[in-house]
DNA sequence: AGCAGCCTGTCA
DNA sequence: TGACAGGCTGCT
C-alpha cells in the first residue's frame, strides 16, 4: 500500500497524537511482526514516552526517550487504526497510550497480509535505514543527476530502489516517468541532463500533490483518517487502455522487472538502441 | 534480469 | 479458478 505520501500522511497523523504520549502497555499478538529485531521485548515499551514521529522513505519512525527507536514498514497491506472498538481482524500490535493531557488512547497497527514488520533500534545498533538511500524530496537537481548517471539499469528498476533513492514505489514511479515523458525501460545513463531535471521537477510535483491528497487510495490503503483521494488525478497507474491525457494514446501496461508498469507509447518513446532492433 | 516466495483478500 | 496487488528478499 504505501509509497512517500502515504506514509507522510500517516506521519503527520500519528504525530499529533503521539508525541508527547507514555506507553501504558504494548502487545505483540503476531511474532512475524518483530522477526527482523529478535530481541524485542514488548515489556521494555511500558513507562516510555514518544518523543516525536518521523519517517524516512517508507519507514515510519517512532523515537522513544530513552534513545531507543520503533521503526515501522508498512509493507504492502500495513496501517494504523486510532481508538478503533471492538476486535480488529488483522492487529498485529495494541499499544496502550496515554497523552499529554492525560487522556488514555489506543493505537493498533493492522496488517492483512502480514508482510510489514517493527524494528526496535538502540543507539549505535543496527537499523534499517542503514541500508536505505536519501529521502526521495530531500533530493536536489544535482544530485538527482548523479544518481541516474551512475547506472545503467532500466531507469525504473532504479526509482524502485530504496537503497539509491528513499520512497519511491510502483504508483508514483509510473506517474513521474509519464510526466516527464520517459519511458520506463530506458537505461537511467542515457537520460541526458535536461531530461533528468524535468524527472527530478516531476517527482517532486507528484510526491507533493500526492501528498496534498493524503496519498492514494487504490485498494487497501487508508490513514487513520480515512482513504486518499490521489488516485483520481493518477494519469497512467490503473490506467491501462483508457487514453492518455495529453495525447489520447491508449495506456499500454506491461510487466517489467516483477511490476505491473503503466505507460504511454507515444509521450514515452523507448530510446532507439543501435543495430539489436531495439531489444534491452 | 527473472522468478519464486512471503501472505491474504478481491476481482474477473 | 486463476490472476493480481502501493514491497522486498533471496536465489539462479
Amino acid at each position: 500500500m504505501p509509497e512517500l505520501p502515504e506514509v507522510e500522511t500517516v506521519r503527520r497523523q500519528l504525530a499529533r497524537r503521539l508525541t508527547g504520549a507514555l506507553i501504558t502497555g504494548a502487545a505483540v499478538s503476531d511474532r512475524r511482526l518483530v522477526s527482523r529485531s529478535p530481541g524485542f521485548d514488548q515489556g521494555s515499551l511500558a513507562g516510555r514516552r514518544i518523543g516525536g514521529v518521523g519517517r524516512h522513505g517508507k519507514l515510519l519512525l517512532v523515537d522513544l526517550d530513552d534513545g531507543r527507536r520503533l521503526i515501522f514498514h508498512l509493507k504492502m497491506t500495513g496501517g494504523f487504526n486510532l481508538d478503533g472498538a471492538g476486535e480488529h481482524p488483522h492487529a498485529r500490535l495494541v499499544l496502550d497510550l496515554v497523552d499529554a493531557a492525560g487522556i488514555p488512547f489506543r493505537l493498533r497497527f493492522t496488517d492483512s497480509r502480514r508482510f510489514g514488520r517493527l524494528y526496535l533500534v538502540v543507539p549505535g545498533g543496527p537499523s534499517p535505514l542503514d541500508a536505505q538511500g536519501p529521502d526521495a524530496l530531500r533530493i536536489d537537481t544535482e544530485a538527482w543527476r548523479a544518481l541516474l548517471g551512475s547506472s545503467g539499469r532500466r531507469v525504473k528498476s532504479l526509482l524502485l530502489d530504496q537503497s539509491r533513492v528513499a520512497g519511491i514505489g510502483n504508483i508514483y514511479a509510473d506517474e513521474m516517468l509519464h510526466r516527464a515523458g520517459v519511458h520506463p525501460a530506458t537505461p537511467s545513463r542515457r537520460i541526458g541532463p535536461d531530461r533528468a531535471a524535468a524527472l527530478h521537477a516531476a517527482m517532486r510535483d507528484i510526491l507533493a500533490g500526492a501528498i496534498a491528497a493524503g496519498g492514494s487510495t487504490v485498494r487497501d490503503y487508508a490513514s487513520p483518517c480515512g482513504p486518499g483521494s490521489f488516485q483520481e488525478r493518477h494519469a497512467v497507474y490503473g490506467r491501462a487502455g483508457e487514453p492518455c491525457l495529453s495525447c489520447g494514446t491508449a495506456i499500454r501496461k506491461v510487466n517489467q522487472g516483477g511490476r505491473g508498469t503503466h505507460f504511454c507509447p507515444a509521450c514515452q518513446r523507448p530510446s532507439r538502441r543501435r543495430a539489436n532492433g531495439g531489444r534491452r
